[in-house]
DNA sequence: CTGAAAGCGCTTACAG
DNA sequence: CTGAAAGCGCTTACAG
């Protein structure tokens, strides 16, 4: 005989609120479905009695007998960084909000059968998908999702169609990117050097942007600097970029590499933004608050999740709905400004 | 008539895997369930079949049937700050490791009703649950889940018994606290200014630690300054701090208030470290690019993650499993040095 | 508007 | 070592 008598009751059943409640656990059934046939008293009965039981729905029962869709799963390559944590914390907003559950799967690498797997267990799941299709696995994991399964897909800058009738929801990054070069151009730099986060495709569309704008301006794009997701790799791109004494607006793909050629920069001695300008990608949280302040593009990833998780959810009942994403803003700070004064240079 | 023929088939179940292989769906269960009693010329053909036939057991039919558990249930007050989110990739490889599905549930405040809300859907999944009990919401939660659950807590350091016999495991981030204001005091620092990340109750094991050092070292602890988790609150403190000559030495309660405030700091004209030294907590992946760089308490938080995950699982075999956490360790960078000098001051 | 049936895909005991 | 049964908690049709 246990002293606390704590035991693990089971939990209340459909079946336990029809015998309290005098009904058949059909039409509990019914009403906690919203189904409309149901006697409005009957009804009452019914949800007062759900209520005093605390019954909850068993959802493993639920999918497996085929009711509707009550989870979602994340598909990502990544939960840390920022874009990725920001679009997760947005689904999961949205979600909670809907009473959906919401599952991650992460893919470590964006090897075929690794994306497979992957896709196979969170289609097992039964639920719906959300696929941040920001890089390489994503965007093979997005196209390895079989027809049939609720799948949108958030990303960044949308190339072709649809993937096989997948919607998506994306923000418009190389425009984004564009834009920040033509800012840098009208500041009085004569170029703008670019260093680039890893990309879904060879068609990388902030690499797109940069290089759109620099030809529209009339100037040859000099080769981008190829650089990881991390901090360090921006520093040793830095590195190579403030050796070149020509070299006085670089454009970062997020802001952690962006602060890593400020520092490459500190350390050779290059003053940010009087020898050199640094812009950077996101719009951190950290990104106001540095030495000096960071001319970023603010990208709204939370927004984007909640698109793409209402995008899913209107889908359900209509199937031709679509969503746009949140547009990205410049937002400059100090680290950018006119290139040094020479020969020509406008003047502030 | 489709052209494509891209049709939903109803995935391949238990059954049909034993049609093909002319057995019993009962012996197709036992050998996905590792169970001994199989012949191995048996359990061959039907793995082999298995393979052939791409036959994934359905979770939520294995959870209704009362099958052994395989999914978790991350019970968490926030997914993108540092240490949670890297907690929670930790968690993800362990439990992806596992074959173990994984579901987030964040709790947005430390209301009991949202507390138990969250706790009670996550407790309806059929999983097992890790609560991250960094905070007060997450240390509700915990107390909340009932017994029978299988659980484990992810918190910074220990205080009083286990939860309800749920175990734990932590860092020890009260030595840690500890260990850097020692450490600025050795440096000859007369005192220690701390930042306070929110903290779950009144004894916060950061700020206790940090004030015992100070009296262990017969200094009278300064009042400390209550801030958030972002950068603004940082740099809100970091502008009182500034104000006083006094004050010489600040450690701050997580990384991102280190860089509020550094950003403060200098705004005030106050170099650091010559004239105040500034350690945060963390380590996150910025501090060591900041200009100047951070030192900071490395807490591995991707580790206490992986172990969470581990002691989960290991308990499900052994009820009596414990497992320790990762040590944090002080990583001396430039944003610490000594004092100003000033008369008896020592020279390093 | 409401009830009785069949079944989702699996798992535990129970039998041999 | 292997098979036939009952049931997990719900949901869709099917009947009235």
């Amino acid at each position: 005989m246990g002293v606390t008598g704590h035991t693990t009751a089971r939990a209340v059943s459909i079946r336990n609120v029809a015998a309290a409640a005098g009904v058949s656990y059909q039409t509990v059934s019914r009403v906690i479905n919203g189904h409309p046939s149901v006697k409005a008293s009957t009804r009452e009965l019914v949800l007062a009695t759900i209520d005093q039981l605390g019954f909850r729905p068993n959802r493993a029962a639920r999918a497996l007998a085929g009711g509707p869709i009550q989870s979602v799963t994340v598909l990502t390559a990544n939960t840390t960084l920022y874009g990725y944590a920001a679009a997760l914390r947005g689904i999961e907003e949205a979600a909670r909000a809907a009473d959906f559950a919401v599952g991650i799967r992460v893919m470590e690498s964006d090897d075929s059968d690794e994306v497979a797997d992957a896709v196979d267990r969170a289609v097992e799941s039964g639920g719906a998908l959300i696929v941040l299709a920001f890089d390489p696995a994503g965007t093979r994991a997005l196209t390895a999702v079989p027809p049939g399964v609720p799948t949108v897909a958030a990303v960044e800058t949308p190339v072709g169609a649809e993937a096989d009738g997948k919607p998506w929801v994306w923000i418009n990054d190389r425009a984004a990117a564009a834009e920040a070069t033509a800012y840098l151009l009208e500041l009085g730099h004569r170029t703008v050097h670019y260093v680039s986060i890893p990309s879904p495709t060879q068609t990388a569309q902030r690499l797109v942007g940069w290089r759109q704008a620099l030809l529209d301006a009339g100037v040859e794009p000099p080769e981008p600097l190829l650089a990881g997701w991390h901090p360090r790799s921006g520093y040793e791109s830095g590195r190579l970029l403030a050796r070149d004494p020509d070299v006085t607006a670089v454009l970062c793909g997020n802001d952690d590499l962006a602060f890593g050629v400020l520092r490459a920069m500190h350390e050779a001695g290059r003053a940010v933004p009087d020898s050199v300008s640094v812009v950077g990608f996101d719009d951190t949280p950290l990104a106001e608050f540095g030495t000096p302040s960071l001319t970023t593009i603010r990208l709204d990833f939370g927004e984007l999740g909640r698109a793409c998780f209402a995008l899913l959810h209107e889908r359900m009942r209509d199937p031709t709905a679509v969503r746009t994403g949140p547009a990205p803003v410049l937002v400059r700070r100090e680290s950018s400004g006119p290139p040094p004064s020479r020969p020509g240079a406008a003047v502030r």
